[in-house]
DNA sequence: AAACTAACGCTACATCAGTTGCGATTGGAG
DNA sequence: CTCCAATCGCAACTGATGTAGCGTTAGTTT
């Protein structure tokens, strides 16, 4: 219904053919090694049907990333606020360590800062989770441990934009310790009161 | 005498050719619409040569980021820890902002991402820039405006990483304010002491 | 169940990145 | 000044990426 005229039966079936080839070749050869013979090859699918449909390598990623988007994912709830901040920065380290997911989602990393389209998918997937992590600093504010003028989102970034700059733009190796402490970080900036919210009338 | 055999002469005149419209094209067409033949034409030299010296485009960026490299950035000495830490990561901001350096700083991050000499050769230029921006800090330890036991590296990482976690990896944009509140951000955490130096005999 | 048409498979082709072999230049050494 | 080797320019070639035309398959409609 949404996508294209014919949602059921074969066009379905070589969507996800193509989808779950093309996870599998990020996975092997990361976004550079990413080719579309060889996603039409692993799927089954023909070369030219994959040209169609997804026009290109920058619409694989943009599609695939869509897909990962939807599935949510584990927010900590440890009861403290510093329990959930080094959670959630914790598990963007581990993820991005794990010999299978960590290949794949560097590879979105790279499509997005070479193309639009997937800069554009990316950047929605991560309003999604900076939504869903914001929740831990809204359930903090509610106990008393942090003032209320607080910028739940930014928090999130503060914190998790050490690991990201390390792994991305730094390229140094990324420790246990570096990521509590990019938490902690966050959590003594918030407590301070440096990230509030906007004032109303703010450009 | 340090690179190749033949250090004087048209070696030299072909290299800085090369370089300069290698730094060109990244402004005008960006890291993925980099091409050896659009460079060795720009630069008058011919296609072959360009692959022979360089071996392609991840050459070409390796090469033209050790050339950045070396050049020094202007290290902000306000005064006060505050006022420095803001200029810094500013000068981040309106880096990347400006239409003309822009792009060229953009690509270099864009092609550390796939490629990993050019991942080499980023991390070497960060390693330089951490380095001298933390004098701000061993200033402001100075002052007695930090404690003594503060990581300096690890301040400035922490007071950069929003802005170059919004430019490349969330893809929003950036204010003055959000640059202003990282910098807010990681002074808080040094203060608060959540920024030292790890404890001799950590792995 | 017969007709209709969107979507796919296939072959052949066009284009471009990158390579190879050889002759021509040019900078440096004796 | 002469010779020599490093480097470059040139043209032809190879392989991979992406496109076009056309026949075929398989959902969908009546």
């Amino acid at each position: 219904m949404e996508t294209g005229k014919r949602p059921g039966g074969r066009s379905a079936r070589v969507r996800e053919a193509v989808r779950q080839a093309t996870l599998a070749e990020l996975a092997e050869h990361g976004y550079s090694g990413l080719t579309v013979e060889r996603v039409a090859e692993r799927s089954g699918v023909h070369k030219t049907t994959v040209y169609r449909r997804w026009g290109g390598v920058e619409g694989l990623i943009s599609d695939a990333l869509e897909l990962a988007g939807d599935e949510p994912w584990p927010v900590p709830d440890t009861g403290s606020i510093e329990g959930d901040l080094r959670g959630i920065v914790q598990l963007v380290r581990s993820g991005f360590a794990d010999p299978e997911l960590g290949p794949v989602s560097s590879a979105f990393v790279a499509a997005a800062v070479q193309d639009p389209a997937a800069a554009r998918a990316l950047h929605d997937f991560f309003a999604a989770r900076h939504e869903q992590s914001a929740e831990v600093v809204r359930r903090a504010v509610a106990r008393g441990e942090l003032p209320d003028v607080v910028d739940a989102g930014e928090v999130i970034r503060v914190a998790v934009a050490p690991v990201y700059y390390r792994l991305f733009v730094a390229h140094e190796p990324v420790t246990e310790r570096d990521a509590d402490r990019a938490a902690d970080a966050a959590l003594a900036a918030a407590r301070a009161g440096v990230l509030s919210a906007p004032p109303p009338g703010t450009a």
